[in-house]
DNA sequence: GCAAAAGTGTTACTCGTACACCCATGA
DNA sequence: TCATGGGTGTACGAGTAACACTTTTGC
């Protein structure tokens, strides 16, 4: 991050800089799930995270991020900078909140970094890694200019693409080993000179700046959101089915969830389609498919009539369907 | 807002700078209540403006804000500009989104600002403004050294403290005339010389930067967090009857709401304190007071107990109570 | 056939809405 | 006494949780 040329000590009395952080998840099977035959495993959240290569915080893993060009939107660098760490367009992003204390980054000009949150597909996992050509060296995060990431460690014949239920992660590169319990804090698809790693979120590293708390408002967030809105699919593929759709949100939420109920509800909140499909893959009774469509919608807009009439003429409510404005505090 | 020196060109590729704008709610009765005997009119939201006395969009309104200073927190700043504009300190504070884009400020140097909200109660209107001393001359908004805003355009023999619903808005010093069309966009309390005024919600003026699409997310915000959350209580001062904490409720949704069910659903909420005296200002019967008490909020939890037996054992959801997640977007 | 997931049906309960009705006060 | 807002009671309907039950596949 090119810091303007100061001193450790005049460097706290700079105009603070504007940076961004991403918190990018991912769904991937549990880190113990060594049992590769068994069922599988309820998938957890992954993030990726950056080790750094510069001051303050050298060493330490942080979040992906970096700070903006004189011509970049915030989503713009929150974008690029995903995508120098983990070669990937998420399938979603969203603002999150913005930290701007003072001591955030000890030593260093302040930055106030605005946060963002992502979600990476099934669809994004698969591809192979960008072979991140366009990302600008003077960026933030510093990556090698290397190669494409693993995304296989045993050939498969069948090109079938991964399943988010998948027995491996697909961009884990692990060996053997007595990995249950040894990696506790340690990452998957840590290859050598890689400054790049996934993250469980349970299993989190000693993290740069205060990128500990913005997880924490991150996850919240997701959690929050997967309860009243269209979120649970984006960690999907294409199409899905319901049954997959339930196990990645109770996944998110850490909560069984009534199949029956959840059925119901999912239709009834709108958005699935049913592509006539069938997922013969299984084991059991096959599944009706379905996709999601964003034009499909139910408005979730309870507005509620207007009652008895009004002691004074009330003045009408604006239109307010153009974005919810639940709050975040 | 003092930006680095440099040409109009150069200042564009400059890094942005980091500012902060508040968009500070309070009740008032609408411009309009001329009739002051009759039945109060619905009151509605008005918030303070600053006239721009620098480029960018100098003469034009702006929210209360401005660059934030090394030693200070996000919120710090916003604290500081919104007193220095209103001269007082709010009942509320938060944050409620970044705005990043890249032609916002024209041709000055880039500018990313964190947009807060407030609220303004009765207690905080009806003070005297405070003398603005501790403004830092260097500060964005400029306000003029001199006097407190006149509370008061009557004498009043008993100093009763003012109420949201009294007929005369407390900061105005509005001059009798045809005030019911011909202040279209016009502000109150626009005393000779003064930079700041407030205005109704939907008589604004044109207004600097992207203030308008701020102030448009900020009265979602407020709408959206008005239904879920205990909000509207700030509005009014330290006691209230629940027949005030309706017609607020109404003014800010912008419908009539059943009195009977307001009622029920405001005490199961939580955080109201029945503070055993009544309110004999009425022409009717008294009705009880009541405060706001943070502690005796009813966590808004509403945690499911875990159902059947989870097909594989899911992480216990970690406590979530501290802060809500509501998103916005 | 059996196990297990997909999918349907049904019931009990909760909560929001509508509205009838009584209460207490000033004028 | 009357008008009016304060305050209580209650019936109805929508949505949710719980769970029984049928369907359809692989093994």
């Amino acid at each position: 991050m090119h810091y303007q040329r100061a001193s450790v000590a005049e460097r706290r009395y700079l105009p603070p800089a504007v940076a961004v952080s991403v918190v990018a998840f991912a769904l991937r099977p549990p880190a113990d799930a060594e049992h590769v035959g068994e069922a599988a495993a309820a998938p957890t959240i992954w993030l990726p995270l950056v080790r750094r290569t510069r001051a303050p915080f050298l060493g330490e893993w942080a979040l992906p991020g970096g700070p903006t060009e004189w011509d970049e939107t915030l989503s713009d660098t929150a974008l690029r900078t995903l995508r120098a760490a983990a070669r990937r367009n998420p399938r979603h992003l969203e603002q999150l909140y913005s930290f701007g204390g003072i001591e955030r980054s000890a030593d260093a000009q302040r930055l106030v970094t605005i946060a963002y949150w992502a979600q990476y597909g099934e669809l994004e996992l698969e591809l192979d890694a960008e072979p991140n050509a366009d990302a600008d060296p003077n960026a933030g995060v510093e990556l090698p200019r290397e190669g494409r990431a693993r995304v296989d460690s045993d050939p498969d014949p069948v090109p079938r693409p991964r399943r988010w239920d998948d027995p491996l992660p697909p961009l884990s590169s692990r060996d053997g080993g007595d990995a249950g319990a040894a990696e506790t804090a340690e990452a998957l698809e840590q290859t050598a000179g890689e400054n790049v790693a996934w993250f469980s979120i349970d299993r989190l590293p000693q993290l740069a700046f205060d990128h500990a708390e913005i997880i924490d408002h991150a996850v919240d967030r997701l959690r929050a959101k997967t309860e009243y809105a269209a979120v649970a699919h984006r960690f999907l593929g294409g199409s899905f089915t319901l049954g997959q759709l339930r196990a990645v949100t109770e996944a998110v939420l850490g909560q069984a969830i009534d199949p029956a109920n959840f059925r119901r509800q999912a239709l009834a909140r709108g958005g699935l389609v049913d592509t006539g499909e069938l997922d013969s893959g299984g084991a059991h009774r096959p599944a009706r498919l379905y996709r999601f469509s964003e034009s499909d919608q139910t408005p979730d807009v309870t507005r509620r009539r207007t009652p008895t009439a009004p002691p004074t003429a009330l003045a009408p409510r604006p239109d307010t369907t153009k974005e919810d404005a639940r709050s975040n505090s």
